[in-house]
DNA sequence: AAAAAAG
Protein backbone atom coordinates (compact mmCIF):
# COMPACT_ATOMS: atom_id res chain seq x y z
CA UNK A 1 0.00 0.00 0.00
CA UNK A 2 1.26 3.33 -0.86
CA UNK A 3 1.50 5.79 1.83
CA UNK A 4 -0.29 8.91 2.25
CA UNK A 5 0.73 10.07 5.66
CA UNK A 6 -2.46 9.12 7.38
CA UNK A 7 -2.69 5.56 6.29
CA UNK A 8 0.99 4.96 6.77
CA UNK A 9 0.50 4.56 10.47
CA UNK A 10 -2.73 2.66 10.10
CA UNK A 11 -1.00 0.08 8.03
CA UNK A 12 1.61 -0.61 10.69
CA UNK A 13 1.52 -3.94 12.42
CA UNK A 14 3.23 -4.93 15.61
CA UNK A 15 5.88 -6.76 13.68
CA UNK A 16 7.04 -3.48 12.17
CA UNK A 17 7.99 -2.05 15.51
CA UNK A 18 11.11 -4.03 16.32
CA UNK A 19 9.67 -6.17 19.12
CA UNK A 20 11.17 -9.57 19.83
CA UNK A 21 9.60 -12.77 18.49
CA UNK A 22 8.56 -13.88 21.97
CA UNK A 23 6.70 -10.66 22.53
CA UNK A 24 5.17 -10.68 19.09
CA UNK A 25 3.83 -14.14 19.54
CA UNK A 26 2.21 -13.23 22.86
CA UNK A 27 0.70 -10.15 21.29
CA UNK A 28 -0.76 -12.09 18.44
CA UNK A 29 -2.05 -14.76 20.83
CA UNK A 30 -3.83 -11.98 22.63
CA UNK A 31 -5.51 -11.18 19.36
CA UNK A 32 -3.84 -7.91 18.50
CA UNK A 33 -2.30 -7.11 15.15
CA UNK A 34 -2.36 -3.37 14.88
CA UNK A 35 -0.71 -1.07 17.36
CA UNK A 36 -2.61 1.94 18.64
CA UNK A 37 -1.14 5.37 17.90
CA UNK A 38 0.59 5.64 21.24
CA UNK A 39 2.06 2.17 20.80
CA UNK A 40 3.24 2.86 17.28
CA UNK A 41 4.76 6.12 18.44
CA UNK A 42 6.40 5.02 21.64
CA UNK A 43 7.54 1.44 21.14
CA UNK A 44 10.33 1.98 18.58
CA UNK A 45 11.93 4.69 20.70
CA UNK A 46 11.52 2.75 23.90
CA UNK A 47 13.24 -0.19 22.26
CA UNK A 48 16.20 2.01 21.40
CA UNK A 49 16.58 2.92 25.02
CA UNK A 50 15.39 6.46 24.67
CA UNK A 51 13.38 8.33 27.23
CA UNK A 52 9.77 8.71 26.22
CA UNK A 53 7.24 11.29 27.27
CA UNK A 54 3.86 9.85 26.40
CA UNK A 55 0.87 12.09 26.59
CA UNK A 56 -2.14 9.87 26.50
CA UNK A 57 -5.24 8.99 28.38
CA UNK A 58 -5.79 5.56 29.75
CA UNK A 59 -7.55 3.34 27.32
CA UNK A 60 -5.38 4.41 24.46
CA UNK A 61 -3.26 1.31 24.70
CA UNK A 62 -0.74 3.12 26.82
CA UNK A 63 0.07 0.20 29.07
CA UNK A 64 1.19 -2.05 26.24
CA UNK A 65 3.25 0.81 24.87
CA UNK A 66 5.67 0.36 27.74
CA UNK A 67 5.08 -3.28 28.65
CA UNK A 68 5.98 -4.64 25.21
CA UNK A 69 9.29 -2.86 24.71
CA UNK A 70 10.25 -3.54 28.30
CA UNK A 71 9.71 -7.25 27.79
CA UNK A 72 11.87 -7.17 24.72
CA UNK A 73 14.62 -5.33 26.50
CA UNK A 74 14.46 -7.58 29.52
CA UNK A 75 15.35 -10.60 27.45
CA UNK A 76 18.98 -9.76 27.93
CA UNK A 77 20.26 -10.08 31.45
CA UNK A 78 19.06 -11.38 34.77
CA UNK A 79 17.74 -10.00 38.00
CA UNK A 80 19.72 -10.07 41.21
CA UNK A 81 18.31 -10.40 44.68
CA UNK A 82 16.71 -7.24 46.00
CA UNK A 83 17.77 -5.36 42.91
CA UNK A 84 14.88 -5.07 40.53
CA UNK A 85 15.77 -4.37 36.94
CA UNK A 86 12.76 -2.26 36.15
CA UNK A 87 10.30 -0.24 38.16
CA UNK A 88 6.80 0.85 37.24
CA UNK A 89 5.04 3.34 39.47
CA UNK A 90 1.27 3.51 39.49
CA UNK A 91 -1.05 5.78 41.46
CA UNK A 92 -3.55 3.17 42.60
CA UNK A 93 -3.37 -0.42 43.68
CA UNK A 94 -5.82 -1.60 41.07
CA UNK A 95 -3.87 0.02 38.30
CA UNK A 96 -0.72 -1.59 39.55
CA UNK A 97 -2.41 -4.97 39.57
CA UNK A 98 -3.65 -4.33 36.09
CA UNK A 99 -0.17 -3.61 34.83
CA UNK A 100 0.98 -6.84 36.41
CA UNK A 101 -1.70 -8.67 34.43
CA UNK A 102 -0.32 -7.13 31.27
CA UNK A 103 3.15 -8.36 32.07
CA UNK A 104 1.79 -11.81 32.69
CA UNK A 105 -0.21 -11.83 29.50
CA UNK A 106 2.45 -10.47 27.18
CA UNK A 107 5.33 -12.03 29.06
CA UNK A 108 4.00 -15.55 28.89
CA UNK A 109 6.92 -16.64 26.73
CA UNK A 110 9.42 -15.12 29.11
CA UNK A 111 10.57 -16.41 32.42
CA UNK A 112 10.36 -13.24 34.36
CA UNK A 113 9.98 -12.59 38.03
CA UNK A 114 7.32 -10.03 38.57
CA UNK A 115 6.74 -8.39 41.92
CA UNK A 116 3.74 -6.30 42.78
CA UNK A 117 4.29 -3.99 45.72
CA UNK A 118 1.06 -2.43 46.87
CA UNK A 119 -0.41 -1.51 50.21
CA UNK A 120 -3.18 -3.30 51.98
CA UNK A 121 -1.65 -6.74 51.69
CA UNK A 122 1.02 -8.50 53.68
CA UNK A 123 4.72 -7.88 53.21
CA UNK A 124 5.80 -11.50 53.32
CA UNK A 125 5.05 -12.53 49.82
CA UNK A 126 6.34 -9.27 48.44
CA UNK A 127 9.57 -9.72 50.38
CA UNK A 128 10.04 -13.17 48.94
CA UNK A 129 9.65 -11.95 45.43
CA UNK A 130 12.14 -9.17 45.99
CA UNK A 131 14.56 -11.61 47.53
CA UNK A 132 14.29 -13.84 44.52
CA UNK A 133 15.22 -10.95 42.25
CA UNK A 134 12.55 -9.11 40.33
CA UNK A 135 12.83 -8.37 36.65
CA UNK A 136 9.72 -6.30 36.86
CA UNK A 137 8.67 -4.37 39.91
CA UNK A 138 5.28 -2.72 39.87
CA UNK A 139 4.43 -0.52 42.79
CA UNK A 140 2.40 2.20 44.37
CA UNK A 141 4.69 4.80 45.93
CA UNK A 142 3.84 4.30 49.60
CA UNK A 143 4.52 0.60 49.77
CA UNK A 144 7.62 0.91 47.63
CA UNK A 145 9.17 3.42 49.99
CA UNK A 146 8.11 1.31 52.91
CA UNK A 147 10.01 -1.66 51.55
CA UNK A 148 13.02 0.46 50.89
CA UNK A 149 13.08 1.84 54.38
CA UNK A 150 12.96 -1.68 55.68
CA UNK A 151 16.10 -2.36 53.70
CA UNK A 152 14.54 -4.99 51.51
CA UNK A 153 14.98 -3.14 48.32
CA UNK A 154 17.81 -1.58 46.38
CA UNK A 155 16.91 0.65 43.52
CA UNK A 156 20.35 1.18 42.05
CA UNK A 157 19.98 -1.72 39.64
CA UNK A 158 16.95 -0.28 37.92
CA UNK A 159 17.50 0.00 34.19
CA UNK A 160 14.06 1.17 33.16
CA UNK A 161 11.77 3.39 35.18
CA UNK A 162 8.15 3.93 34.23
CA UNK A 163 6.06 6.67 35.75
CA UNK A 164 2.48 6.18 34.77
CA UNK A 165 -0.46 8.53 35.20
CA UNK A 166 1.79 11.31 36.37
CA UNK A 167 -0.92 13.92 36.46
CA UNK A 168 -2.98 11.73 38.65
CA UNK A 169 -0.03 11.21 40.93
CA UNK A 170 0.11 14.95 41.16
CA UNK A 171 -3.56 15.16 42.13
CA UNK A 172 -2.92 12.62 44.80
CA UNK A 173 0.03 14.41 46.26
CA UNK A 174 2.56 11.81 45.22
CA UNK A 175 5.00 14.07 43.48
CA UNK A 176 7.41 14.42 46.40
CA UNK A 177 7.48 10.64 46.69
CA UNK A 178 8.07 10.30 42.99
CA UNK A 179 10.95 12.74 43.18
CA UNK A 180 12.49 10.83 46.04
CA UNK A 181 12.19 7.59 44.15
CA UNK A 182 13.62 9.05 40.96
CA UNK A 183 16.60 10.24 42.90
CA UNK A 184 17.31 6.74 44.16
CA UNK A 185 17.63 5.36 40.67
CA UNK A 186 20.80 5.69 38.64
CA UNK A 187 21.12 8.46 36.18
CA UNK A 188 21.85 5.98 33.42
CA UNK A 189 18.41 4.49 33.48
CA UNK A 190 15.82 4.83 30.78
CA UNK A 191 12.67 6.66 31.81
CA UNK A 192 9.25 6.24 30.28
CA UNK A 193 6.88 8.86 31.51
CA UNK A 194 3.14 9.00 30.91
CA UNK A 195 0.58 11.60 31.69
CA UNK A 196 -2.83 12.45 30.31
CA UNK A 197 -2.31 16.17 30.72
CA UNK A 198 0.73 18.35 31.20
CA UNK A 199 0.20 20.84 34.00
CA UNK A 200 3.25 22.97 34.87
CA UNK A 201 4.27 20.79 37.81
CA UNK A 202 4.42 17.79 35.55
CA UNK A 203 6.39 19.63 32.91
CA UNK A 204 8.88 20.58 35.58
CA UNK A 205 9.15 17.00 36.65
CA UNK A 206 9.86 15.83 33.13
CA UNK A 207 12.51 18.48 32.72
CA UNK A 208 14.18 17.29 35.84
CA UNK A 209 14.02 13.55 35.29
CA UNK A 210 13.90 12.88 31.57
CA UNK A 211 16.84 13.12 29.22
CA UNK A 212 16.09 14.30 25.74
CA UNK A 213 12.75 12.52 25.72
CA UNK A 214 10.86 11.63 22.61
CA UNK A 215 7.47 13.17 22.94
CA UNK A 216 4.56 11.05 21.80
CA UNK A 217 1.16 12.60 21.99
CA UNK A 218 -1.98 10.85 20.88
CA UNK A 219 -4.40 12.87 18.88
CA UNK A 220 -7.33 14.28 20.67
CA UNK A 221 -10.82 14.20 19.40
CA UNK A 222 -12.58 17.50 19.54
CA UNK A 223 -15.59 16.39 21.47
CA UNK A 224 -17.06 13.69 23.62
CA UNK A 225 -17.35 10.24 22.23
CA UNK A 226 -20.20 9.89 19.89
CA UNK A 227 -20.59 6.31 21.01
CA UNK A 228 -21.75 7.44 24.43
CA UNK A 229 -25.29 8.62 24.90
CA UNK A 230 -25.30 11.11 27.73
CA UNK A 231 -28.35 12.14 29.72
CA UNK A 232 -29.10 14.18 32.79
CA UNK A 233 -31.71 12.87 35.15
CA UNK A 234 -33.56 15.14 37.50
CA UNK A 235 -33.95 14.23 41.11
CA UNK A 236 -34.82 15.66 44.48
CA UNK A 237 -31.90 16.35 46.74
CA UNK A 238 -32.65 13.89 49.52
CA UNK A 239 -30.57 10.75 49.53
CA UNK A 240 -33.61 8.51 49.47
CA UNK A 241 -34.98 10.45 46.54
CA UNK A 242 -31.76 10.03 44.67
CA UNK A 243 -31.68 6.34 45.44
CA UNK A 244 -35.21 5.98 44.21
CA UNK A 245 -34.40 7.92 41.07
CA UNK A 246 -31.49 5.63 40.47
CA UNK A 247 -33.47 2.45 41.02
CA UNK A 248 -36.18 3.56 38.67
CA UNK A 249 -33.64 4.49 36.11
CA UNK A 250 -31.88 1.18 36.35
CA UNK A 251 -35.14 -0.67 36.01
CA UNK A 252 -36.16 1.38 33.03
CA UNK A 253 -32.86 0.64 31.36
CA UNK A 254 -33.01 -3.03 32.18
CA UNK A 255 -33.20 -4.42 28.69
CA UNK A 256 -30.13 -2.61 27.38
CA UNK A 257 -28.21 -2.82 30.57
CA UNK A 258 -25.52 -5.43 30.60
CA UNK A 259 -23.61 -4.00 33.51
CA UNK A 260 -23.04 -0.64 35.04
CA UNK A 261 -20.70 1.38 37.16
CA UNK A 262 -22.44 3.74 39.54
CA UNK A 263 -20.22 6.57 40.68
CA UNK A 264 -20.60 8.43 43.94
CA UNK A 265 -18.57 11.38 45.11
CA UNK A 266 -17.84 10.05 48.54
CA UNK A 267 -16.88 6.79 50.10
CA UNK A 268 -19.71 6.84 52.62
CA UNK A 269 -22.14 7.32 49.82
CA UNK A 270 -20.64 4.36 48.04
CA UNK A 271 -21.26 2.13 51.02
CA UNK A 272 -24.71 3.54 51.72
CA UNK A 273 -25.88 3.21 48.18
CA UNK A 274 -24.32 -0.22 47.91
CA UNK A 275 -26.17 -1.47 50.96
CA UNK A 276 -29.36 0.08 49.76
CA UNK A 277 -29.08 -1.59 46.38
CA UNK A 278 -28.45 -4.93 48.04
CA UNK A 279 -31.57 -4.47 50.13
CA UNK A 280 -33.44 -3.85 46.96
CA UNK A 281 -32.15 -7.03 45.41
CA UNK A 282 -29.74 -5.60 42.90
CA UNK A 283 -26.63 -7.67 42.51
CA UNK A 284 -24.26 -4.91 43.30
CA UNK A 285 -20.68 -4.67 44.41
CA UNK A 286 -18.81 -1.74 45.85
CA UNK A 287 -15.38 -0.31 45.37
CA UNK A 288 -13.67 2.44 47.28
CA UNK A 289 -10.37 3.06 48.91
CA UNK A 290 -11.34 2.37 52.49
CA UNK A 291 -12.36 -1.17 51.77
CA UNK A 292 -9.84 -3.82 52.55
CA UNK A 293 -7.73 -4.86 49.67
CA UNK A 294 -9.16 -8.34 49.44
CA UNK A 295 -12.68 -7.01 49.09
CA UNK A 296 -11.53 -4.47 46.51
CA UNK A 297 -9.95 -7.08 44.33
CA UNK A 298 -12.81 -9.45 44.77
CA UNK A 299 -15.42 -6.88 43.86
CA UNK A 300 -13.50 -5.78 40.82
CA UNK A 301 -12.89 -9.30 39.59
CA UNK A 302 -16.46 -10.34 40.17
CA UNK A 303 -17.65 -7.34 38.28
CA UNK A 304 -15.28 -8.05 35.43
CA UNK A 305 -16.36 -11.67 35.34
CA UNK A 306 -19.99 -10.71 35.19
CA UNK A 307 -20.82 -12.11 38.61
CA UNK A 308 -21.88 -8.66 39.64
CA UNK A 309 -23.99 -6.51 37.43
CA UNK A 310 -23.54 -3.25 39.25
CA UNK A 311 -20.47 -1.73 40.75
CA UNK A 312 -20.93 1.21 43.07
CA UNK A 313 -17.66 3.04 43.11
CA UNK A 314 -15.77 6.12 44.11
CA UNK A 315 -13.47 7.82 41.68
CA UNK A 316 -10.89 5.15 42.38
CA UNK A 317 -12.61 3.43 39.49
CA UNK A 318 -12.98 6.50 37.30
CA UNK A 319 -9.68 6.29 35.52
CA UNK A 320 -7.51 3.70 34.10
CA UNK A 321 -9.25 0.57 35.20
CA UNK A 322 -9.79 -1.61 32.25
CA UNK A 323 -13.24 -3.02 32.55
CA UNK A 324 -14.38 -3.98 29.10
CA UNK A 325 -17.97 -3.95 28.02
CA UNK A 326 -19.58 -1.70 30.55
CA UNK A 327 -22.89 -0.79 29.00
CA UNK A 328 -23.90 1.94 31.43
CA UNK A 329 -22.37 4.53 33.67
CA UNK A 330 -24.55 6.17 36.27
CA UNK A 331 -23.40 9.21 38.13
CA UNK A 332 -25.29 9.02 41.37
CA UNK A 333 -23.61 12.32 42.15
CA UNK A 334 -22.54 14.96 39.72
CA UNK A 335 -18.76 15.00 39.94
CA UNK A 336 -17.40 18.15 41.48
CA UNK A 337 -14.55 18.36 39.04
CA UNK A 338 -15.65 18.38 35.47
CA UNK A 339 -12.70 16.30 34.29
CA UNK A 340 -13.87 13.48 36.49
CA UNK A 341 -17.07 13.40 34.51
CA UNK A 342 -15.12 12.77 31.37
CA UNK A 343 -13.17 9.98 33.00
CA UNK A 344 -16.22 8.40 34.53
CA UNK A 345 -18.32 8.21 31.42
CA UNK A 346 -15.26 7.06 29.55
CA UNK A 347 -15.74 3.73 31.34
CA UNK A 348 -18.44 3.00 28.81
CA UNK A 349 -18.55 3.29 25.05
CA UNK A 350 -15.10 1.78 24.79
CA UNK A 351 -13.66 0.45 21.57
CA UNK A 352 -16.41 2.06 19.59
CA UNK A 353 -19.17 0.13 21.31
CA UNK A 354 -22.31 1.95 22.29
CA UNK A 355 -22.57 3.12 25.85
CA UNK A 356 -24.99 5.10 27.93
CA UNK A 357 -24.38 7.45 30.77
CA UNK A 358 -26.92 8.96 33.11
CA UNK A 359 -26.08 11.67 35.55
CA UNK A 360 -28.46 12.28 38.40
CA UNK A 361 -28.65 15.98 39.03
CA UNK A 362 -30.39 17.95 41.76
CA UNK A 363 -30.94 21.66 42.12
CA UNK A 364 -27.75 22.09 44.00
CA UNK A 365 -25.73 20.49 41.22
CA UNK A 366 -26.51 23.08 38.59
CA UNK A 367 -23.17 24.82 38.66
CA UNK A 368 -21.27 21.57 38.36
CA UNK A 369 -23.42 20.52 35.46
CA UNK A 370 -22.70 23.86 33.83
CA UNK A 371 -18.99 23.33 34.30
CA UNK A 372 -19.20 19.91 32.72
CA UNK A 373 -21.11 21.21 29.75
CA UNK A 374 -18.55 23.94 29.32
CA UNK A 375 -15.75 21.42 29.42
CA UNK A 376 -17.23 19.03 26.93
CA UNK A 377 -18.49 21.88 24.83
CA UNK A 378 -22.02 20.63 24.52
CA UNK A 379 -25.30 20.61 26.38
CA UNK A 380 -26.33 17.31 27.88
CA UNK A 381 -29.93 16.39 27.22
CA UNK A 382 -32.34 15.81 30.03
CA UNK A 383 -33.67 12.31 30.18
CA UNK A 384 -37.14 13.07 31.36
CA UNK A 385 -37.65 16.75 31.89
CA UNK A 386 -35.30 19.19 33.55
CA UNK A 387 -35.04 20.28 37.13
CA UNK A 388 -37.83 22.82 36.87
CA UNK A 389 -40.21 19.88 36.89
CA UNK A 390 -38.95 18.52 40.18
CA UNK A 391 -40.96 19.09 43.29
CA UNK A 392 -38.58 19.46 46.11
CA UNK A 393 -39.71 17.61 49.20
CA UNK A 394 -39.45 19.35 52.52
CA UNK A 395 -37.69 18.12 55.59
CA UNK A 396 -35.66 15.04 56.12
CA UNK A 397 -38.52 12.65 56.34
CA UNK A 398 -40.88 14.11 53.89
CA UNK A 399 -43.14 11.34 52.73
CA UNK A 400 -42.65 10.20 49.25
CA UNK A 401 -45.09 11.12 46.62
CA UNK A 402 -47.60 8.34 46.69
CA UNK A 403 -47.30 7.75 43.00
CA UNK A 404 -44.53 6.56 40.80
CA UNK A 405 -45.24 3.85 43.19
CA UNK A 406 -43.26 0.85 44.20
CA UNK A 407 -44.09 -2.22 42.30
CA UNK A 408 -43.55 -4.60 45.14
CA UNK A 409 -45.38 -4.78 48.36
CA UNK A 410 -43.15 -3.93 51.23
CA UNK A 411 -41.14 -1.39 49.40
CA UNK A 412 -42.21 1.36 51.70
CA UNK A 413 -40.69 -0.35 54.62
CA UNK A 414 -37.48 -0.75 52.81
CA UNK A 415 -37.41 2.82 51.84
CA UNK A 416 -38.04 3.84 55.35
CA UNK A 417 -35.14 1.71 56.31
CA UNK A 418 -33.11 3.35 53.63
CA UNK A 419 -33.66 6.58 55.33
CA UNK A 420 -32.12 5.18 58.40
CA UNK A 421 -35.30 4.50 60.31
CA UNK A 422 -36.05 1.31 62.02
CA UNK A 423 -38.69 -0.73 60.33
CA UNK A 424 -40.33 -3.99 61.21
CA UNK A 425 -37.94 -6.86 60.90
CA UNK A 426 -37.80 -8.08 57.37
CA UNK A 427 -39.60 -11.08 56.24
CA UNK A 428 -36.52 -11.91 54.26
CA UNK A 429 -34.13 -14.49 55.44
CA UNK A 430 -31.55 -12.80 57.60
CA UNK A 431 -28.78 -14.21 55.43
CA UNK A 432 -29.39 -11.60 52.80
CA UNK A 433 -29.95 -8.89 55.25
CA UNK A 434 -27.30 -6.27 55.46
CA UNK A 435 -26.29 -5.28 58.93
CA UNK A 436 -27.60 -1.83 59.58
CA UNK A 437 -24.64 -0.93 61.60
CA UNK A 438 -22.31 -1.59 58.77
CA UNK A 439 -19.74 1.10 58.64
CA UNK A 440 -16.65 1.10 56.65
CA UNK A 441 -14.20 -0.87 58.67
CA UNK A 442 -14.46 -4.56 59.12
CA UNK A 443 -18.08 -5.11 58.10
CA UNK A 444 -17.34 -4.16 54.54
CA UNK A 445 -15.73 -7.53 54.12
CA UNK A 446 -18.88 -9.15 55.41
CA UNK A 447 -20.93 -7.14 53.05
CA UNK A 448 -18.57 -8.11 50.29
CA UNK A 449 -19.18 -11.75 51.07
CA UNK A 450 -22.88 -11.23 51.09
CA UNK A 451 -22.66 -9.52 47.76
CA UNK A 452 -20.60 -12.30 46.37
CA UNK A 453 -22.95 -15.00 47.55
CA UNK A 454 -25.84 -13.14 46.14
CA UNK A 455 -24.09 -12.65 42.86
CA UNK A 456 -23.46 -16.35 42.56
CA UNK A 457 -27.01 -17.14 43.48
CA UNK A 458 -28.24 -14.71 40.88
CA UNK A 459 -25.99 -16.13 38.26
CA UNK A 460 -27.44 -19.54 38.89
CA UNK A 461 -30.95 -18.23 38.96
CA UNK A 462 -30.62 -16.42 35.67
CA UNK A 463 -28.98 -19.45 34.17
CA UNK A 464 -31.98 -21.49 35.23
CA UNK A 465 -34.37 -18.94 33.90
CA UNK A 466 -32.67 -18.98 30.60
CA UNK A 467 -33.21 -22.68 30.52
CA UNK A 468 -36.86 -22.10 31.21
CA UNK A 469 -36.94 -23.49 34.68
CA UNK A 470 -37.59 -20.83 37.20
CA UNK A 471 -36.76 -22.86 40.25
CA UNK A 472 -34.41 -21.15 42.55
CA UNK A 473 -31.53 -23.16 43.65
CA UNK A 474 -29.92 -22.16 46.80
CA UNK A 475 -26.23 -22.16 46.33
CA UNK A 476 -24.47 -23.31 49.39
CA UNK A 477 -22.70 -20.39 50.87
CA UNK A 478 -19.07 -20.98 50.35
CA UNK A 479 -17.85 -17.70 51.55
CA UNK A 480 -14.75 -18.50 53.44
CA UNK A 481 -14.19 -16.76 56.67
CA UNK A 482 -11.04 -15.22 55.39
CA UNK A 483 -9.62 -12.88 57.84
CA UNK A 484 -7.01 -10.62 56.54
CA UNK A 485 -4.33 -12.01 58.76
CA UNK A 486 -0.96 -10.69 57.91
CA UNK A 487 1.48 -13.27 56.86
CA UNK A 488 -1.13 -15.44 55.38
CA UNK A 489 -1.03 -16.26 51.73
CA UNK A 490 -4.01 -17.08 49.78
CA UNK A 491 -3.40 -19.41 46.97
CA UNK A 492 -6.97 -19.49 45.95
CA UNK A 493 -6.77 -17.31 42.96
CA UNK A 494 -9.68 -19.51 41.98
CA UNK A 495 -11.10 -17.57 39.14
CA UNK A 496 -8.68 -17.14 36.35
CA UNK A 497 -7.98 -13.50 36.07
CA UNK A 498 -9.32 -11.87 33.00
CA UNK A 499 -7.02 -10.47 30.43
CA UNK A 500 -6.80 -6.76 30.14
CA UNK A 501 -6.75 -5.84 26.53
CA UNK A 502 -6.11 -2.22 26.03
CA UNK A 503 -9.12 -1.30 24.09
CA UNK A 504 -8.68 1.23 21.44
CA UNK A 505 -11.19 3.77 22.45
CA UNK A 506 -13.24 5.80 20.10
CA UNK A 507 -13.46 8.21 22.87
CA UNK A 508 -10.60 8.57 25.22
CA UNK A 509 -8.94 11.21 23.15
CA UNK A 510 -10.86 13.87 24.96
CA UNK A 511 -8.61 16.18 26.69
CA UNK A 512 -9.94 17.02 30.02
CA UNK A 513 -8.04 20.17 30.41
CA UNK A 514 -9.39 23.60 31.02
C1' DA B 1 -18.27 19.07 49.19
C1' DA B 2 -13.75 14.22 47.39
C1' DA B 3 -10.60 10.49 46.38
C1' DA B 4 -6.38 8.24 46.48
C1' DA B 5 -1.95 6.17 49.10
C1' DA B 6 1.87 3.58 54.23
C1' DG B 7 0.09 2.01 58.83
Amino acid sequence: MSADTQTAQEALTFSDLGLSPKVLSAVSDAGYTKPTPIQAGAIPHALLGKDVLGIAQTGTGKTASFVLPMLTRLEKGRARARMPRTLILEPTRELAAQVEENFIKYGKNHKLNIALLIGGVSFDEQDKKLERGADVLIATPGRLLDHRERGKLLLNGVEILVIDEADRMLDMGFIPDIERICEMIPFTRQTLFFSATMPPEITKLTEKFLHAPVRVEVSKAASTATSITQRLVKSGTKPWEKRETLRNLIKAEDTDLKNAIIFCNRKVEVSELFRSLLKHDFDAGALHGDMDQRARMQMLNNFRDGKLRYLVASDVAARGLDIPDVSHVFNYDVPIHAEDYVHRIGRTGRAGRAGKSFTIATRSDTKYVDAIERLIGTKIEWHDGDLSTVTESEGEDAPRRGRGAPRRAGRKDEDRKDRGERSRKDRHAKRDDVPETTRDEQPVAEVADIAERRARKDAIRSENERKGSSNRHEQRGDARPQRDRPGRHRQEEDDATVGFGDDVPAFMRIVAKV
